[in-house]
DNA sequence: GATGAATGAGGATTCATTCAT
DNA sequence: AATGAATGAATCCTCATTCAT
């Protein structure tokens, strides 16, 4: 107060302007997700929010901007989501299984991302790398380390850790839009079990059964078959 | 001639329907996919097709329904592609990989489509199903079948097979889309190695190494590690 | 008829564009100077014409461009009127005089070209010089010649003609303004006289009365005080 | 002090408010005539003010008033301009002189004080009469009450001085605009005497040589075409 | 059949003005 | 007094669709 008394007018409010971004975006998240970008007029949001629509102009200069900052806030919570839980165990192997839980989890509460992410893509052809890749691109470095850590250890197969970053990337970008295309069927629970069972296991039959030692029991047996030829 | 004799007036030339038909699509198809549904006028597309807006409107009701049918015609393509390409073998686990070499081929040759695909989701969310789906739906069921018989044969590990369609089927959908909207670096040849590579075996090490007899060599060694205790 | 036969479709009327562009500009002109530029929506000259504002926008891409062609067509027809005037006598001097009286004549007749004038520069001032300006360096020329010929043979002073076409020149475009904002308070025939008067022979008094030939009577003479010293 | 000692409280600094009055009047003329009355935010003007958008609305309470003031302000600085200059010479003529030259050298230091006359017209079309001409209006009677004395003294021709008012303010009217919007291409100087020659003399050759005995020197001869007949 | 002229609902954005602090 | 956050009326332009020729 003190301090403020040179400043004549009102006084800006560096807390509530944040606070108030924030509401604004996940709005429009909302909104966007909901009704698509091109139905949903800027309007609209001012609405849901109560505020006038010049005021939401206040804080976002276009339309496009308002959609663009609602992803990259989007990213930022799966980042953290996914941390969080990755933070729970020490075993990388773990932490691998724990990240694409996560992963499906953060997707699955937030369904409304995936469709900012469709989006994205959809109306902003131009813009050069979604969102989304860029986020993958910041992120992949410290799995791939760990991976490696897990080939000297004998634990992962010796192949270049990209190659397991990318397969595993797709797979999880693949189940996030069939999840939220076509419904997902089974529990958030099983899928993530099912995906881990062959990302570990694959799915051919070996000559002789697997037995690891690990917390998850993978690599089911497979039919006489194998005793055949 | 003289068949058609009996044929008064200019006889409905069902040929040339059917092919402005295909012509009409396969523009549309491009420009949607370079401009953006929204960006791209139905007359652009007459623009680019020499032809009046008021015929392609003769062809299509809405706009809508040009673009529905594009990303149809689509699908239909991408069946064929694979059929064609599976049939070169009889040995089912090879049918299994031409297939996903078909796929992955097939959408590197028509990028288009994908964006098709992304489009149709942005712009239609209220349709019930997306195509791919609906495509999907109809043709899971032949390689559900085909992987049963190699369960029974021992060949692939006795799990629900659904569980193995989901999880290739999600993971070649991502691909697909990481391709095209973060580019692929590696060949098309080399990409779908790595796939089958990780879906066949997995990437956790085995307590004892893999002998496959199989045309392809997959499953490397893991590093000593393997040998500790 | 006949030729037109190979032609599919509905042809395109060069006539009716022509006509209907020309209507366009007249009632456009008309409201533009009636509201203002600003006030005047396209949707406002559209009503005006009973046409769908989408048709105006067919013909004049944007309110800017169908201004400023409104612009453009009134300067024509200002150079129109003022040829067919001075077509009338070939005697070089009342050719100025015909020339001043037809543009005086004309704005009178077209206050809302008046009002374009003044818009163009408000609304438009980056654009490089105005209408008026292009449509004067071009038709400048042709006088300076007529008066250098009557400069030659001893009819005008020996003076620069630049010089007269300059002050005749803003004499007649601030004659335009003044007329238009403030009113005339004679008739268009005596403030021609007036202007003529003053400009052909000037305000102050000579020692010797002047005796002119021509048909108008002009340089009124003096009060006694020229005989006071 | 002492003097002030009575009053209690922060006295109204009558001074402060003139002053920041004045220039919140000259920047919005620099701003309105550069950019334009519609591109001239009211935020434009107390930015390049670094006030806020509240206080310029304080002194003036809408952006037309701000508008009208800042032109008036403008025609009480020429009518200053012109004042200054008639007083140091008391010859009539050359104070007619004098108040052209000045007239002419006020717009030219000040080119926006002629934007502003423009857009008022367009801009407020509605107003009974610019403030231009309502300046004119109650500034001409001297300058005739100036001419009619001439008159009888026979210095100037007897003609209705309405007539030379009407002629004269016109042409420097028009004058004033044509610098602005095409550019002048002499001198001021040069400009003020060409005009004068054309008013005081005409263009006209007389039958005899003029010899006036002033300060300037004017009325050039003409070619031998006078000698001819 | 083929065409393109005509239409007008719809939507992003601006900015003068108000008023709480 | 001074400020700037908030507002929403206002406006230009687009483009899917219709239909006369």
């Amino acid at each position: 107060m003190t301090a403020d008394r040179m400043r004549r007018g009102r006084p800006k409010d560096k807390q509530l302007a944040a606070r108030r971004r924030a509401e604004i975006l996940d709005t429009a998240a909302k909104l966007f997700a909901e009704r698509g970008y091109p139905n949903t007029d800027v309007q609209v949001v001012a609405d849901e929010l109560r505020l006038g629509k010049g005021t939401v102009y206040r804080y976002f200069p276009t339309k496009r901007e308002l959609f663009l900052a609602a992803v990259d806030r989007g990213m930022s919570r799966l980042h953290d989501a996914v941390e969080a839980r990755v933070a729970e165990t020490d075993d990388p192997v773990q932490q691998i299984a724990q990240a694409m839980r996560a992963y499906l989890a953060f997707f699955d509460n937030h369904p409304e991302i995936v469709e900012l992410l469709i989006q994205e893509r959809a109306e902003f052809k131009d813009r050069k790398k979604p969102t989304y890749f860029e986020h993958r691109d910041a992120n992949i470095g410290r799995w791939q380390a760990l991976l490696r850590r897990l080939t000297e250890e004998g634990r992962v197969r010796d192949i270049p850790v990209e190659r397991i970053t990318d397969v595993v990337g797709d797979l999880l970008y693949g189940t996030l839009f069939t999840n939220h295309f076509a419904g997902r069927r089974k529990s958030l629970e099983e899928q993530a079990r099912d995906i881990l069972d062959i990302v570990f296991e694959g799915i051919l039959c070996r000559p002789n059964p697997v037995h690891d030692g690990q917390g998850e029991t993978l690599g089911t047996q497979c039919k006489t078959g194998s005793e055949k030829p």
